[in-house]
DNA sequence: TGTACATCAGTGAACGCGCGTTCACTGATGTAC
DNA sequence: TGTACATCAGTGAACGCGCGTTCACTGATGTAC
């Protein structure tokens, strides 16, 4: 392909943005063509300019939901870090908290979509497992010095399948208390400070 | 309705436990009616003497794989306790068994489906949570006398989000030492025989 | 600086397809006498 | 025990709809002279 206009990019970065706030919200199979395109204001036609098909859109959206996360947690882990305050306990406080909770379209793309993403195909799939590597990396980087993998590949699992089922019981009395009970409970573990 | 024959009824079960199958490999958008009546050995055209609509099957589905599954992992936590071995080494080993991280049609449904329930039907999320409760109070059911609540919802939610990151991952080495470290850390703190 | 033309981002109609749902019908099952 | 009839589980064609994808076209942008 050859370079494009800057209006092009400007579009194309408009239609992945929305894409990847839908996958989160309405899942892999929940993301449509011509939906997407409305949303981004323009007529379904002119997708096929910008992704080859839609899973190419799917992909970019997946990897841009997660960059967006990413970047989020990364600077919460590192200002509090900086501090001198407990960097796990920044990371693991905001993503158990009621506003990930409610905030599922613009919060993290492994918890939204893990149970799918065994079923998509293989260009898809590798691209959702680069994102749960990422999550991995990230808890890893937030535990005190000398944390293993094996620690945050425990503490990414109880953080997505608790924020899990507490969205699944709903954000009331129910959904709440699952989320207090992991938060007290990895932070008496990990961060007993 | 008046009592139907158990022709019927047979048949009802039949068409039930080939969308509880196909629920869990293909999960909530992945069960259409007429590939569950053809793997049920009939044409779509009967499908609505038998169930109300789409979500309806989809309700009885969910209920159903999560009474089997229930059934098998309660099994073994009794067995282990009746011969005065842990229940809940019982229950982790087999919850996050490569068996498991392969078998997801025949497994847990939470684990299954936990990220696609918020955004289904008011009934079949209601029908979906249940589920959720069903299997706190099984892990509750093989703690320890003593064993809280909240310890139960973690362990849960360590559970449920450690076998789904290994799925996302594959059942490679990748998957696998997620399963282990999940393993290792949660028999080392709840079951530290 | 102004005009003529080429480029190309986005439009809108159309396509084939599979979906959930409906319904008139068939043929086997089982009851009444 | 055998025949006539009613019941009803399952069939198969048809429906409207929304989906992903294609494509001829439009009109705005920007370059050449």
């Amino acid at each position: 392909m050859h370079p494009r206009s800057t209006r092009h990019e400007t579009t194309h970065e408009r239609i992945v943005e929305v894409a990847a706030r839908t996958l989160r919200r309405n899942g892999y199979d929940g993301v449509g063509v011509a939906d997407v395109m409305k949303q981004a204001g323009l007529t379904h036609g002119g997708f096929y300019a910008h992704f080859e098909s839609r899973d190419a859109l799917l992909a970019e959206a997946v990897e841009r939901a997660g960059r967006d996360s990413a970047t989020v947690m990364r600077q919460r882990i590192d200002t509090s870090r900086a501090r001198g305050e407990s960097a796990l306990r920044a990371l693991v406080e905001g993503y158990l908290s009621e506003t990930h909770l409610r905030g599922v379209e613009g919060g993290c793309v492994v918890a939204a979509l893990s149970s799918e993403m065994p079923r998509q195909s293989p260009a898809l799939l590798a691209t959702s497992a680069d994102r749960v590597r990422g999550l991995i990396d990230l808890v890893q980087r937030a535990l005190p010095q000398g944390g293993t993998r094996e620690q945050a590949m425990v503490i990414a699992g109880t953080m997505v399948g608790t924020l899990q089922l507490a969205r699944a019981l709903g954000p009331n009395q129910q959904g709440k208390a699952v989320l207090a009970a992991a938060r007290t409970e990895l932070l008496s573990r990990y961060d007993p400070a």
